[in-house]
Formats: structure tokens, C-alpha cells, sequence
RNA sequence: GGGGGCGUAGUUCAGUUGGUUAGAACGCCGGCCUGUCACGCCGGAGGUCGCGGGUUCGAGUCCCGUCGCUCCCGCCA
């Protein structure tokens, strides 16, 4: 292998074969890196010791497949190169074989700014760099570890369906005709939900899965439509016992991907706290600023704006913000719906700046008051509103005056999150996990009565404010389930017709049962420092959903469509 | 469905108030070169300025439309 050629080797006789990285042609002596996915190795080509190999090697071109026979020697000291891991040693080439040859690349690998629908195009191309390399492969090891630490664990892999019965709510389907039945549909799985819920009924007690979903939803650059994720369910679950697993296999990913030692137990935050504090379900603790809270301190202010405010909070930023920068502030925290941004400046060893101080009363100013140097952004509204404002503002902010710590490695626990989301448009309580998750035993009796403050028995894992996962203590009684689709207004016959056999599972003997299903993909984006989920996935779509390299989906012949009893109708219009 | 950005050589980009023959770097082709490692030096080829229309004596540049890519909002139980 080009990469392990060492200073042990030398005198030996070798065969390398590999890319061509780059050719030095000199006229006389010809050098070539040899690149394969071990690393790359100095092949040297003189014409008096091998005029064979020499014209061969003059013939080169970049990424020109070779076969090169010779000797390991050792390098003058004056040509060692210290940035190669065999830059002690090179091979003295007697024979070279042009194996394969290539013409020029439509781009160029060490051109990191290319176009990325030409990069997906020409895949097989863009996944020789050394950063897709290392990402693609990082994700099979991080499979792999998952794999041992959840066998080990005696959880058992099973595979469920890719063809699954269509859920109208919640995300769109991919659908699937099918000639055997024609009218009817398959639709890929958003995820294996309602499968891992029977197997665990089935009796297998812990069952996992690296399983495929599906969502037919616009992209973003970390999203996409066919997406991996961990899928385990286990019986008599307790929340500590899945927090517990996965924090090992999490910790085993982190330790043995990258060299990081991530400390456990994970902390807990509540849906509520981590909104009061951060603005956010998501937070990203990295960052040290924290929302406060100010509604009561105000409340009896003269000005009107927070007297009357639902909801009054602020952000201590360290940095005493001049008029245009405040200006700049506004208008980012406009695009996230917020009718104004009050603020109060401290600047170095001056008077407080603020169009808002003259209403504020000795008491209440004191109680903003930080050090010099900072400023105060307040933010008043309903309490969604100023949530989203300032829980954005925050990562702006940090991003903008860089405080990220970048080396950091903050995972949290989201848990006790609200059953349901009041719908306005739908003017109906959705599901805010998904309709089987369970409510806690406290809030049970509130499903009824008041379904807004039942409180789930979710949890979510979330990174440097990216969510890996999510998961809940499912319900495994027919009534309780019956309950919540009441709720959500399912009628008696839509839940029979829809999850009637999940109804009669969960009357079947079925035990007490949850789990939990983190995201491969952007899991490895965080692991690689990838911004980009496409970087991670070998052969991505783009943000249309399209496939630039096959052209994907395409349009089928009529044939196929009338096996299928499916017609296309003209246009929209 | 909505908003922002981009679209000029194979690639990444520059292109002034609208004005001669649209440039650079890398890549490519040819030549020279025996210690380079992003080799160097000399020479050369390479353009439907995304597409369509309009304004103008004249459009890469201005206007309208359209297509594509990308980022974001909506959406993603």
C-alpha cells in the first residue's frame, strides 16, 4: 500500500498500485505520487535505469491508474519530504504499467470551490479527496462501533419493510404503485415506528436497526429526503436505561471516530428550561449567553411597550454595540418576527445609551446594569415570538462575536416535552413527537381536560445544538392510545381503519415499551465538522431532490405506466 | 409556496459610467529541463458571457421574462 511504504522497507522489492496524484516530469528523472486510499507514495522514474518505465512515465497524466514495480530506497537526507508520512523513502521504478487511463477532470481535486452539481455528476470523481474519503469511511466506522455496542448490549437487528403502508399526517410520502394491485400504493417508511412497536410486542425485547427513512420534504443543507438513522425499541423500558445505552454507544462513537472523551451522564434539560433559557428545544451550549427574564420587573414600567408585553425578556451581550450595529441587530431580529429591539448600551466608562432608559426607573435600569462594555436587547411579545427572536439572536451573536468554542462538546437531553402544539391553521392539537408517544403519569389525567399541558414522555439528544435524535416511553395500553387519538381527532373509525392492527397488538399481551432513533447522517456531518449533510452521504441528491449524476427520478415509458394503472395528466393547468 | 445570492474558458473568478479584439489563475496541448514534491521556464489552443425577448448606433454590463444551482423561511407528526 502506497502510504505504509516505511524506512523498514527499504532494499525490499515492491509492486504499488494506484492513482496518478500528480507528475513531475523533469525531462531526465520523472516523478509521480502514487495515491491510494493509504496515502501516497514518491515513485521515481530514471530513463538510464528503466527507459521503458521512463517513456510510460512521461505518457502520465493525472489520475491515470499505474501499476509500478521496483525498489524501496532510502532518500538524501536534502530530499526527504517532512510533509509526507513516506517522505523518507521513494520507490525506484524498474517497470510501470498504465493500467487505466483518464482524460482531464471536468474539475480539478484539489479545487475546493467547485460547483456542487458538478462534484455529484461526476461522484465517483469527487469522493477521491481526501476529506470525502475520510467521511465516508468515518461513517462506516461509526456504523460498525454502533453495531458492536448495541449487539453487545443484546439488542437484536432486524430489518422491517421498505414497502409500508402510507401515513397521510406528519411528513409526505414517497409513494410506490405496484402492478399487482393497481389504485393502491405502498409508501416508503418515514420511519419503521409501528414496526419496531410490534416486534418489541412480538418479544423481542430489544430489537435495533440501521434503518432507511423517508420524508418527501424540501431540503436544506442539512436535510435530506432519504435519510439513515439508529432505530431501537426495547420492553420495560426505563428513560434512564436508553439514556444510559446510548450515551455508551454515543461515547464509544465519539472515543473511537475522533479521539474525544465525551463526559457522562449526558445533563438533562427540560423542554421548558432549555425555551426560558435558550429560546430554543435545540440549545447550543457552547454558547455561555442565556436568555432573562424581565416581564415581572417591568411589568409596572412606564414604558408601555413592556408594561403590556405578554412577555418581556432580555440578552446580556458582552460588547457595547454602536447606533449602526444596533441597527444591523433590528433588522436580523425583524427577519425572526420581532416588531422592535430595545436596548440599553453600557458603554466604557460612560452613561447608559438608550432611547428606552428615560422610561426605566432607577430600580429597573440597576437591574440590567452589567459591567461596561455590554448591552442589553430586549425583546417583548407573545412568549413563542420572543423565544424565536432571541433563542436566533443568541447564535447570531455568538457566531458574530465568536463566542463558539469550537472545540467543545456539549450534549444535552431535551425530556418533558408538551404532548401536543396547538395548530392555528388546522385549529386542532397535533401530536408534537408522534401520536404514540406516552404521556407521563402525573399529566395523564390532563389529556382531556387540558391537553396542552400534557406532558410527553419524549426526549431528545441534541449536540452543539444540532438534534441527533428522538425517541419516547411509547403506550402500551389500547385505551390510553385510543385517548390520545381522541385528542387528535381521529375518529373510532379512522384508528381502526389506520392502526387497527397496532390497536389489537397493543391488547395482545403487549409489555411496557420505548425507544429511541438517532440520525446517522448528521451525527457524522457533526463528528467530520461538515456543514453540509451531502458531504457525508456518498451519492447525494441536490437540493432539488434530483440526482445530477443519473438523472434521477426520470419519467417512465407508457408501457410501465399501464402495467401500473397509473395515467399522467398533461400539466397542472 | 415565498425571499436572498449566484450563473462569463474544462474549473475558480475578474470584467469600470453601456464603447475597439471579453481577461487572470489553475487545468489542457507542444517544447526544454536528472532531485522535484502545488517542480520550473518558453510557446499555444480554448468563450452560445445560462436561455429568450426588449431598450440602444452599440449590451457580459440596463429592463422584462424564463431556466438552473445554492442558502434561508414555510414545511419537515
Amino acid at each position: 500500500m502506497c502510504g505504509e511504504v516505511r524506512p523498514g522497507h527499504v532494499g525490499r522489492r515492491v509492486t504499488l498500485a494506484g492513482w496518478a496524484d500528480t507528475r513531475r516530469d523533469h525531462g531526465g528523472l520523472v516523478f509521480v505520487d502514487l495515491r491510494d486510499s493509504s496515502g501516497i507514495c514518491q515513485l521515481v522514474v530514471n530513463p538510464e535505469r528503466a527507459p521503458g518505465a521512463h517513456a510510460a512515465a512521461h505518457a502520465v497524466r493525472s489520475e491515470f491508474v499505474l501499476r509500478a514495480e521496483g525498489e524501496v530506497v532510502r532518500r538524501a537526507p536534502e530530499n526527504v519530504n517532512p510533509d509526507l508520512p513516506t517522505g523518507e523513502v521513494e520507490l525506484q521504478v524498474d517497470d510501470l504499467e498504465i493500467v487505466s487511463e483518464c482524460p482531464p477532470l471536468p474539475f480539478q481535486l484539489d479545487d475546493e470551490g467547485v460547483d456542487e452539481t458538478l462534484r455529484i455528476r461526476y461522484r465517483w470523481i469527487d469522493l477521491r479527496r481526501a476529506r470525502l474519503q475520510r467521511n465516508i469511511r468515518m461513517r462506516a466506522r461509526m456504523i460498525s462501533i454502533i453495531r458492536r455496542e448495541m449487539d453487545a448490549a443484546g439488542f437484536v437487528e432486524i430489518e422491517t419493510p421498505i414497502m409500508a403502508k402510507p401515513t397521510p399526517e406528519g411528513a409526505r410520502d414517497f409513494l410506490v404503485p405496484t402492478r399487482l394491485q393497481p389504485g393502491r400504493f405502498f409508501a416508503l417508511p418515514q420511519s419503521p415506528q409501528i414496526y419496531k412497536q410490534l416486534l418489541v410486542i412480538s418479544g423481542f425485547e430489544r430489537y435495533y436497526q440501521i434503518a432507511r427513512c423517508f420524508r418527501d420534504e424540501d431540503l436544506r443543507a442539512d436535510r435530506v429526503q432519504e435519510i439513515t438513522q439508529l432505530d431501537l425499541e426495547m420492553a420495560f423500558p426505563d428513560r434512564e436505561a436508553i439514556f444510559g445505552l446510548m450515551e455508551e454507544v454515543f461515547g464509544a462513537v465519539w472515543r473511537e471516530c475522533i479521539g474525544v472523551e465525551l463526559r457522562t451522564p449526558f445533563p438533562r434539560l427540560t423542554f421548558a428550561e432549555s425555551m426560558r433559557r435558550f429560546g430554543t428545544d435545540k440549545p447550543d451550549l457552547r454558547v455561555g449567553l442565556e436568555i432573562e427574564d424581565a416581564t415581572e420587573a417591568t411589568r409596572a414600567s412606564s414604558f408601555g411597550v413592556f408594561a403590556k408585553a405578554e412577555c418581556v425578556r432580555f440578552l446580556r451581550v458582552p460588547q457595547a454595540f454602536s447606533r449602526a450595529e444596533l441597527e444591523r441587530l433590528e433588522a436580523v431580529a425583524a427577519e425572526w418576527g420581532a416588531k422592535g429591539l430595545a436596548y440599553l448600551v453600557f458603554p466604557e466608562g460612560g452613561e447608559a445609551r438608550s432611547p428606552i432608559a428615560k422610561f426605566l426607573s432607577e430600580e429597573e435600569l440597576a437591574l440590567f446594569r452589567t459591567q461596561p462594555g455590554s448591552t442589553a436587547l430586549f425583546c417583548a411579545d407573545r412568549p413563542a415570538v420572543v423565544e424565536r427572536v432571541l433563542g436566533n439572536l443568541r447564535l447570531h451573536l455568538a457566531r458574530r462575536l465568536g463566542l463558539v468554542d469550537e472545540a467543545l462538546w456539549r450534549p444535552v437531553w431535551i425530556v418533558d416535552f408538551p404532548m401536543f402544539d396547538w395548530d392555528e391553521d388546522e385549529e386542532a392539537w397535533q401530536a408534537n413527537h408522534h401520536p404514540f408517544t406516552a404521556p407521563t403519569p402525573e399529566s395523564e389525567e390532563l389529556l382531556e381536560r387540558d391537553p396542552g399541558a400534557t406532558v410527553a414522555q419524549a426526549y431528545d439528544l441534541v449536540v452543539n445544538g444540532v438534534e441527533l435524535g428522538s425517541g419516547s416511553i411509547r403506550i402500551h395500553r389500547p385505551d390510553l392510545q385510543a385517548k390520545v387519538f381522541d385528542v387528535l381527532r381521529i375518529s373510532r373509525e379512522e384508528q381502526r381503519s389506520r392502526f387497527g392492527f397496532l390497536l389489537d397488538a397493543l391488547a395482545m399481551g403487549a409489555p411496557p415499551h420505548g425507544g429511541f432513533a438517532p440520525g446517522m447522517d448528521r451525527t457524522v456531518m457533526l463528528l467530520a465538522g461538515e456543514p453540509n449533510l451531502r458531504d457525508v452521504i456518498a451519492f447525494p441528491k441536490n437540493q432539488a431532490g434530483v440526482d445530477p449524476m443519473s438523472g434521477a427520478p426520470s419519467e417512465v415509458g407508457e408501457e410501465q405506466l399501464r402495467e401500473l394503472g397509473i395515467q399522467l395528466r398533461a400539466g397542472p393547468d
